[in-house]
DNA sequence: ATTTAATATCGCAATATTACGATAAAAGAT
DNA sequence: ATCTTTTATCGTAATATTGCGATATTAAAT
């Protein structure tokens, strides 16, 4: 085993487990965060902001860019990475809704 | 390695990462939704609920309640589980500072 | 053309996660 | 006391993740 059995659930749930999946690790909210604090979307000097290797940082880039977090844009020598705020209206939407129905919820607990 | 360097990053992003981690699954997902559906909270019929295996599903509940997200009460033979809204309260506030500083950032993108 | 700089990819080791059968533990039912 | 039900834990196999050194790739600089 060690594969998650995604057929057996809603795409809904796939879905936001993906988006969330990849938000999942203080590196890739650092690199977030740090992305969110350069208004001009600086590229690789993410790199010598975290306490990380350049080919860990570059995988943790590949793992938003494929949940669609962030886009890296080539601009000559460099990659130019910034936030994608699409996805993370996505993620907004589908977390405000669990939280919705945690507050409807009567706390008729146990 | 495989183990995350957690000692290099704040400990609000670590925080996050951990609560978010613990619903980076769809099946925790799942389980999230089913106690928010049933109003009272039942116990182990979530077993019967997801096509998982009643091992497998323990030990999804044992991840949640590690984060914090629900709480499980004995209950004679059986035992209760429920949504802690604490938690998910805090997830919220963090991840509202974050969708609001996305909204913030002039989208200058690349 | 060669060198330099910035990223990505490969390959690997260490560890974590996912899933489940088998079994244990605890309480209720007979 | 024994059986049944419910849940947790153990052990294990399959796979995924994390991290990084070494190397490839690409484009700019000399």
């Amino acid at each position: 085993m060690g594969a998650t059995k995604t057929d057996h659930f809603t795409d809904k749930q796939n879905e936001l487990a993906i988006i969330i999946k990849a938000l999942a690790h203080p590196a890739r909210i650092a690199i977030v965060e740090y992305l969110l604090t350069v208004n001009t979307c600086i590229c690789g000097d993410i790199v010598n902001e975290l306490p990380l290797a350049q080919p860990t940082i570059s995988q943790h880039l590949k793992e938003l860019k494929n949940a669609g977090l962030i886009q890296g844009n080539i601009e000559g020598n460099a990659v130019c990475y910034c936030i994608n705020p699409k996805i993370f209206k996505k993620l907004e939407k589908l977390m405000d809704e669990l939280f919705k129905s945690i507050k409807k919820q009567k706390n008729t607990c146990c």
